[in-house]
DNA sequence: CATGAATGAGGGTTCATTCAT
DNA sequence: TATGAATGAACCCTCATTCAT
């Protein structure tokens, strides 16, 4: 985190230096980002830099988490409400709100997703014991809601299955670029096709009639509740 | 790909030249991954490097093709037949494989994982629209043979669905690890134990009884069945 | 030497920068000791720093001289009478407070093994002029009063034989850490073997019976007496 | 140790690098010194350096390596026979030799000096531990050679009287320094001097007649033959 | 075809000191 | 008197690539 020195900076300045670090970290993988081109951008001298903070990484941490309380705000904001409706309409209002933010922040939301894929385990997983409570929670606390309410199996595993939520939410979107590549978000429709589809299975399972008919009474139903947990 | 006068070389010295490329993209993030290392380690002279391969990308395709096709020759030679057994249960024998080749070649099984979560997106792509075909699509055909067999829903889209549980199988590891990390892959049966759990979601869906008793007459059916084929 | 501005200060902030400067000047060599640290340390502004010192030199020349004066204070203190017994005993407890010394102010007594280490020659020398005297003296003092009782040669230059004593003495100490590195100061038995040693050269010479038996007309002695003075 | 690289060099551009490195560490503590002022001077690419030394310590090793192979050498050449006169003459041969080196090798000289005064230790371990043998050995060597012609008191141990012998060696350049500072080597005759007041100490020890009259009969001399081996 | 020396921009980081407030 | 932000040169070191031999 930021030293004193660079909290005492004026309200500009400091705007002034975050911009410019969250272009270039959301420009390049983190080890590729150059303290140098951000304090060029950011027009102020190398020492200076140092004044404001430990080294490139803790600038990193600033920024992630500065990039973590808006997503935050943001969801807080948008999603006042999950009363109303079932869970899975609430996943996929998260969802949508997922893509506006990357809309509205694209730098933050960039930065995010080089974070979450990043290759360098260990910084994430520095990243991770500081922020991850923040994101990762999210689904879980949406999952204890509907558990309450009955509306998710009650025997399923809720932390767990938080965590495949959340990787399948993202790889959605991994699938929609990966099959309309620059396109951008413009066509919402086909992200959202995507969104329903694994909805789906999430709902229901992907099991058809004919796995029943053949397996059902060699032993499969044990295997099956030991999933449960 | 590596030039003709690679290919001319000895055997011999293609391996050497194999083997410490395969080290050093183990060991490090393809960002910090040096040319300089590797010919030492090899032993072969800088000018030689570059009479073998373009460049430093030139190379990791190469090792990463090497390391699908290990891969994928690993599986067909484990997995010769599929037909006893129904679909999800071979899906746990697929996942038992990757185990086991993560322990037999866990340089190409730490590479590929280096790349998969590589932050580097536009060489990840690159190398996608290469070696993704040979892996990903092994689930596809289990799939497929699965739907003919109608052991699956058959209004899936099967596609989608193979990309899926590529991602979640690769989540059930990532949430082992998170979970007991350091742990090594010692302890197979926790590591199975979460590969049911999500066997179990993506069998049966996660949504209880009480989804359905309050939401079955408000038009959610035609939700569900948007998100089938 | 500190300004006056640092005189004025508090006691209890003067001792906290004495403090935090001593950890410094003990821990590194002077040319790797930071300011930077030093005021972090001792919780004072950068322009302070400025404003009690003239810079690095003047701050270090005054811990220099504060650790010398606690020498000499404690060896005071410990050795107040040297009337009873012999030079040459004399010698042995002056070593004894020497060891006793570095064991009750390690700090200090690393700061000055340090510089008279240093590499820093001009440094040195700066600090000699300065700061010799006080702890250089200590023997010729003593010399002078074994002189005076006939317990030396009378013929030898004092003030040569004081500085050779002060550097045989470092010596013992150096070839004990150097044949027993690590060791630390627990085992002072083998530390006085090497003193005795060394006092036995002292007091005695190394000239064997040999030596003259086979020179001794050979107009060695007019080199030998050139040799007193 | 060089890397194979700087060994291949032509002579002419070795010789301009050890030239250039030479200067330096001569120039500065080590700790001060710049590769960036010596590949200025010695005119190549700081890339280049780094494929010709590991690092600014290997590069150091090196030169300190060269200097003590030519001390070595000037001595052996200048000492080629010690038979015909005594063992103390001979240290005056020595020391003379040390002397004449100083003034023909100037530049090497001045780096071992620092290097021996550095106060960076555990550089100094290293080094020692590398070429301690070649320049420590040589007293003792002669020592032994004087002990079996009963020129040495027998009982005195030969390593630790050698490492006394060097440190006074070196310890009499010093005073001389202190007294005569800036006078250069010029005046040999004052260092002579001097020289000749630390074998008379060595030789013969500085204890006089009052000391043997008064103690003699109080157990001083088991304290003395304690000192002996 | 093999070699390996040459390159120099760029990396992150530390530093003692100044000076406006 | 106290402050602490600003400075920018200097530090050591790494790198992928070129090219003359």
């Amino acid at each position: 985190m930021p030293k004193q020195t660079f909290l005492n900076l004026p309200v500009e300045k400091k705007q002034r230096i975050i911009d410019a670090a969250a272009d270039e970290f959301a420009a390049f993988p983190y080890l590729k980002t150059s303290i140098n081109r951000i304090i060029k951008k950011a027009d102020i001298a190398k020492g200076s830099f140092y004044q404001y903070f430990e080294n490139k990484k803790d600038l990193y941490k600033y920024i992630i988490d500065i990039a973590g309380e808006t997503k935050l705000k943001f969801f807080r904001e948008r999603l006042p409400e999950y009363k109303k409706i079932d869970f899975f309409s609430i996943l996929k209002e998260v969802f949508l709100a997922g893509i506006e933010f990357k809309r509205n922040y694209p730098r933050y939301s960039q930065i995010g997703d080089l974070l979450l894929k990043g290759e360098n385990e260990s910084l994430k997983n520095e990243i991770y014991d500081m922020s991850k409570p923040k994101t990762n929670d999210f689904y879980l606390e949406l999952l204890q809601k509907a558990a309450e309410k009955g509306e998710v199996d009650a025997e399923i595993d809720l932390e767990f299955t938080s965590y495949m939520l959340t990787e399948l939410t993202i790889s959605v979107v991994d699938y929609y670029f990966k099959k309309h590549s620059s396109e951008g978000l413009e066509d919402l429709n086909k992200m959202m096709a995507y969104l329903d589809k694994m909805l789906y299975i999430v709902k229901n399972g992907i099991a058809g009639e004919g796995y029943y008919a053949a397996y059902q009474d060699e032993g499969i139903k044990e295997n099956l509740s030991s999933g449960k947990n």
